[in-house]
DNA sequence: TCGAAAAACCGATTGCCTCTCGGTTTTTTG
DNA sequence: CAAAAAACCGAGAGGCAATCGGTTTTTCGA
C-alpha cells in the first residue's frame, strides 16, 4: 500500500481530531495549504477505500475516523515494505532494526527491551494453554 | 523514497550475484519473465541514480554492484516511513517495533536483544571519549 | 411540502514514476 | 577499420495521487 502526502497528513490529521467531516478537515489545511473541499473529500474517499477510515452519515455529512491506529499502520506499512523483500531468512525485520538501531538512544534502548519482555510473556502465556 | 518491482528484485539477484551486468541480469529474468535488455538497463540506470548502486566500466560493460546492504536498505525504507509520520514525539520507530514484534519468535527476540547491547556498548564508548 | 443549501458523486486533467522498447550513438575489440 | 556490443536517448503505456468543476442527491428549515 501507497500512501501519498496528503493522505498522511490527513490521516494524522484525524487521529487527533476525531471524528472530523470533510469541511473540517478542509478548514484546517486550508489556511497552509489551499486546496479545494473537493481535494479533500476525494482524498478521504480513497483512504476509506484502502480501509484506513471508517465513517458514519452523521446528519448530512459524513463523519470519518480512523480505522487503525498510528502505530498499527506504521507496522503495517513496515511489514509491506519488509515483506517485498522476503527471503529464505526471516530475520529481515530483526536485521532491519538492527541497521536502525544506531539512532536510538538509551532511553529508546530502554523502551525496545521492556517491550521485548512483555512480548516474552506473551510467548509463554501462549505455550501454556 | 519509491521502489518498484522490478527494481526490488533486480537488487535481489545483485545481492546474490554481485557483481553483475546488464546482460547477466538480463539473461537471468529472462527465462522467467522476458523482458528486453533495455528494459534492463534503464532499471539498473535508475537504481544507479538512487544511490543504491555502483558501477565500474570493466572492458565493455558496466559491473553493478550494490551500495547497500539488504538490511541497510530496509532500514533506510522503514526510517522513510515512520520519518513521515513523525511528529512530537520521536518514538515513531519504537512504536513500530511494538506493533511488529507480535510477530517474532524468542530466536529472533534473542537477537533484537543483543543487538540492543551492542548499541549500549556502543553508546558507552561515544561518552567516553 | 418544497426550495435552497450542503454534501456526495462523477469524471476529467495534470503530474510523477515505473516499465517497456525501438532506434541512434558511442565504445570496444578482433 | 569494420563489426559487434553496450550505452544512451526518447517516447509511449499504465498506474496512482492530487486537483477541481460540474451534476446529482440528500437534508433540513421556513
Amino acid at each position: 500500500m501507497l500512501l501519498g502526502e496528503l493522505e498522511k497528513q490527513v490521516l494524522e490529521y484525524l487521529w487527533k481530531n476525531q471524528p472530523a467531516d470533510a469541511k473540517q478537515v478542509h478548514s484546517y489545511f486550508e489556511k497552509d495549504r489551499g486546496g479545494s473541499l473537493n481535494t479533500i473529500q476525494s482524498t478521504l474517499e480513497r483512504l476509506f477505500k484502502k480501509d484506513l477510515l471508517s465513517r458514519v452519515k452523521n446528519g448530512h455529512a459524513y463523519q470519518y475516523f480512523p480505522k487503525v491506529a498510528r502505530q498499527e499502520l506504521i507496522g503495517q506499512l513496515i511489514k509491506s515494505i519488509t515483506h517485498d523483500f522476503v527471503t529464505e531468512d526471516e530475520n529481515s525485520v530483526v536485521a532491519a532494526f538492527s541497521s536502525i538501531s544506531s539512532d536510538l538512544d538509551e532511553k529508546q534502548l530502554d523502551k525496545l527491551e521492556a517491550m521485548i519482555e512483555q512480548q516474552r510473556q506473551k510467548i509463554q502465556k501462549n505455550s501454556e494453554k
